[in-house]
DNA sequence: ATGAAGTTTCAGTGTTTTCTGAAACTTCAG
DNA sequence: CTGAAGTTTCAGAAAACACTGAAACTTCAT
């Protein structure tokens, strides 16, 4: 950690921190942080040295952020050692995440709050938690679906979307008047 | 816990799982979904009791959901104990969430991208960090300020936008069109 | 086939976080 | 003002999690 760079070693420790504020812990948010602003790709031993953690730490953490999608294997030509590097698109790696986190949460949750909406609620208790349950349940689907929706656009309109803001509203109101006007149907 | 129905019991339980997967800890997550399903507010005894947690573990979790928005405070003419209940609205917590989310990891998170970005960087290591940094920094930023422009549209605007998913590209390309053929300006 | 280089695993230890129970504190009816 | 009811705090016990170091395993050049 002292060899590093302060621009570098306050990055890494930020990143320490937000990591346990997720499920994610200490050592892996660093790892990750060092290899996305290492010009090069880093094999284990150079991430060891620089963070000061253990041998076996670092390639427990390793496997976890190539679980997660986040870093990437590479094979240097002469050297047998793995490196590692990390996707460097800002919104490729939000999707990523957002992929790795459905289906580690989303998913599990939507068929937990499924089967719970398949029972006959027995209790006016449980038929109230049950209507609760549903209302939790179809707002995770809207969202998901428009996500699925959202990933599908090219990144310019995507962009262009995010650009206009609120001012999509506009937009709509103005479609809905075309419509009404031209009789064009939904 | 084996006082609460099947029904209630598998919610609850699920939202402890999941809640130590985010910076929650499973006592809190479990304590929000009872308040949740529950019909009625519930006060801290009725808490503790049902999920069989010290009464002041459930004094704490109840704080902290506080400070989350999560759950608000409400009193029982005749009686002075305090009861809580969760707002049910779906997209009104989700809003909520990415709010407090924002304030305590995002804010945070790029004020000291900020601070790197400041810096002239000595070496050309890291002149590289810092560009990646810059980045990172640009999407959350864009997402960001995407995310403000969103919440200030009208909830009907906002389901028929979901709704529209990735249909939204050809409302906007039809729109390029219309500028162009009626000359109207961005 | 051998061993040097590289990688993974895991039992044990250390650290952090969660949780309890008891004590201190606050509030309010009488 | 008093004490019963309600609430909060906190020191320490318990549980969960992170980390090390050493041993086992794998790979590959010779």
């Amino acid at each position: 950690m002292n060899t590093l760079s302060p621009l570098v070693r306050s990055f890494v420790g930020h990143f320490g921190e937000m990591g346990s504020r997720w499920g994610i812990n200490r050592t892996v948010g660093q790892m990750y942080a060092l290899i996305f602003v290492s010009p090069t790709p880093l094999h284990a031993e150079q991430i060891a040295e620089a963070l000061e953690y253990s041998r076996g730490n670092v390639s427990m953490g390793l496997k976890e952020l190539q679980s997660w999608r986040l870093v990437t294997l590479r094979h240097i030509p002469g050297d047998r050692r793995e490196y590692f590097e990390a996707p460097q698109d800002a919104w490729e790696i939000f999707q990523t995440l957002a992929e790795e986190r459905r289906r580690r949460e989303i998913e599990p949750t939507l068929s937990m709050l499924r089967n719970a909406l398949l029972e006959t609620p027995t209790t006016e208790a449980d038929r109230i938690a049950q209507e609760r349950m549903r209302g939790m349940h179809d707002l995770i689907e809207l969202m998901t679906s428009w996500f699925d929706d959202v990933q599908r656009l090219d990144r310019q309109t995507l962009s262009q979307l995010m650009k206009m803001g609120s001012k999509v509203q506009r937009l709509l109101e103005f479609t809905g008047k075309v419509r009404v006007v031209a009789g064009g149907k939904g």
